[in-house]
DNA sequence: ATTCTCTCAATACGATGTATCGCAGCAGAA
DNA sequence: TTCTGCTGCGATACATCGTATTGAGAGAAT
C-alpha cells in the first residue's frame, strides 16, 4: 500500500481532559442555558461519544459542580482585599458579574455546597479578611449572612431578567402596562399595598437595588463587628 | 343483556381539576424530590394518561409554578402581624418551615418570579405591614433585602442537609473527621483561615445560624427605617 | 505467534416532556 | 330512527436524555 492510501492514523481523538470537558460544558451553558447542556452535546463538541466523559466525571451533577468551581476561579479576586468590607463587597459584586456572564450560575448558586478548590480559595481569602477584625464564629456568621443575601439577590435578579426577556417587555412596562396576569390581579383590589407599590414606586434598576441591599447588610455586619457581643 | 353483564359505566375517571393535579405533584415531590415528579407519574396517581394533564397545565414548568404557589398558601400567616419586624420575621420563619416540610421548595425558591395568587397575598400583607412605617421605595427595598437573605439562607441550609444525608454524616463529623475531600484540601495548608474555622469554630445548628443572620438583617432594616434618608 | 487481559466507546435501555392523530360519543338533521 | 358531522380526550409516537452493559480491539505476556 502506498503512502497515499494509508488511512488517517485513526484520528487519535484529542486526549480529552477534565478541563476541556468543563470548558465545553460552560460554552454550551452560556449559549443555551443549563438544559442546553447534555452529556451527548458536550461530548460531541469534543468529537467523542457520550460515554467518553464517564472516565472523567461519574455523573452529570459532578459536571455541574466542576462548572461552578470553574466560575469561582473568575470570582476569586486577584489582589488581596484591603479590609473586611471590601472583601465581602467585592465578593458579592464579582459573584454577581459572574452570574451575569454565566446566567446558568444563578440556577446552581446555593444549590449544593461548593467545595471545589476555587470555591475554597474564595472562602479562604474572605475569611482571612475577617479574621483580624472578629472572632472565628462571628466571621463565619458574617460570611454566611452576606453570602445568603447576595445568593438570593442574584437569583432573583436573573429570574426577573429572564421573565422580562421571555415577555419581551421591560420590568417597568411589564408590571405597569401589559403583564396581563399581574395587572388583572392588582385590578381586583385584593392587593392594595402591592398595587400602590407597583403604581407609585420608583423604578430602580437591578444593580442599584443589589447595591442598596448589600450596603444594608454590610452595615449590619459592621454593627456586629464593632460590638462583638452578639 | 342482563344487568350483571353490563360493563362498568366506563369508570368515568374523576373529573380531575388543577387542585388535584397540584396536590398529587406535591405529594410526589415530598416523597422523591423534584425529579421524582414526572408528568407521567402525576397522571398515574390520578388514574389518567399523561396527556390528560395538558388540559390544565401547558408545560411542566407551569406545574412547578402552581406547586410553589400552593406552598405560599402555607406560608401566608393567618393573623395580621403586629409590626413590620414581626411581619418580615415570621415571613422568613414560615418560609423556612415550609421548605423543611417540602425540601424541593428550596430548588424552586427564587428561581422564577412568584406571581401566583397566594404569593401575591403574602407580598401584600408583608408590604402592608411596612407601609405605615416607611415610604414605598424603602419598604420594597426592605422586603427585597430580607427576602434575598432568607431565600439564600434556606437554600444553603437544605443543600447542607442533603449533603449530610447523602454521606450519612452530621456536618460536624463530616467536616471534622471524614469528609475526605475537604479534609485533604485543608491538610494542604493552602487554606489556613478555613482550616482554623473548621477546627476551632463552634458548631451552631442551622436554625440558630438562620436566626442570627435574620436578626442582623432585620437590625439593618430597622436602622434604615428610623433614619429614612438612605 | 498466540492467548489473555484490560480499556474504551458503541450500542442498548428505560424514562422523560410533549406533538400528533384517531376514535368514541353526542348533537342535530333528514 | 338513522346518518353525519364535530368535538374533545387520550393513546400512540417521537426525539432526547442519563447511564448500564457489552463487545471489540490494542497491548502485554507467555
Amino acid at each position: 500500500m502506498s503512502v497515499w492510501d494509508r488511512p488517517e492514523p485513526l484520528a487519535r481523538p484529542v486526549p480529552l481532559d477534565q478541563e476541556r470537558i468543563v470548558a465545553a460544558a460552560i460554552a454550551l451553558a452560556d449559549e443555551g442555558g443549563l438544559d442546553g447542556v447534555s452529556l451527548r452535546k458536550v461530548a460531541a463538541r469534543l468529537n467523542a461519544g457520550p460515554m467518553r466523559l464517564y472516565g472523567y466525571i461519574s455523573t452529570k451533577q459532578e459536571l455541574f459542580d466542576l462548572m461552578v468551581d470553574e466560575v469561582y476561579a473568575e470570582i476569586l479576586p486577584q489582589e488581596q482585599p484591603g479590609d473586611w468590607r471590601e472583601a465581602l463587597g467585592t465578593l458579592a459584586h464579582r459573584t454577581r458579574h459572574a452570574a451575569l456572564r454565566h446566567e446558568w450560575l444563578a440556577d446552581l448558586l446555593g444549590g449544593r455546597p461548593a467545595l471545589g478548590p476555587n470555591a475554597l480559595a474564595v472562602g479562604e481569602v474572605t475569611l482571612a479578611a475577617l479574621e483580624s477584625v472578629a472572632g472565628i464564629d462571628t466571621a463565619m456568621r458574617a460570611v454566611e449572612t452576606v453570602g445568603a443575601y447576595f445568593t438570593g439577590a442574584i437569583r432573583r435578579e436573573i429570574a426577573n431578567l429572564r421573565a422580562e426577556r421571555a415577555t419581551g417587555l421591560s420590568k417597568h412596562d411589564w408590571q405597569r402596562a401589559s403583564g396581563p396576569h399581574l395587572t388583572r390581579m392588582l385590578a381586583t383590589g385584593r392587593f392594595p399595598a402591592l398595587a400602590k407599590a407597583v403604581h407609585d414606586g420608583t423604578d430602580v434598576d437591578a444593580e442599584a437595588s443589589f447595591e442598596t441591599g448589600l450596603d444594608w447588610v454590610l452595615d449590619a455586619v459592621a454593627a456586629k463587628l464593632t460590638r462583638p457581643s452578639a
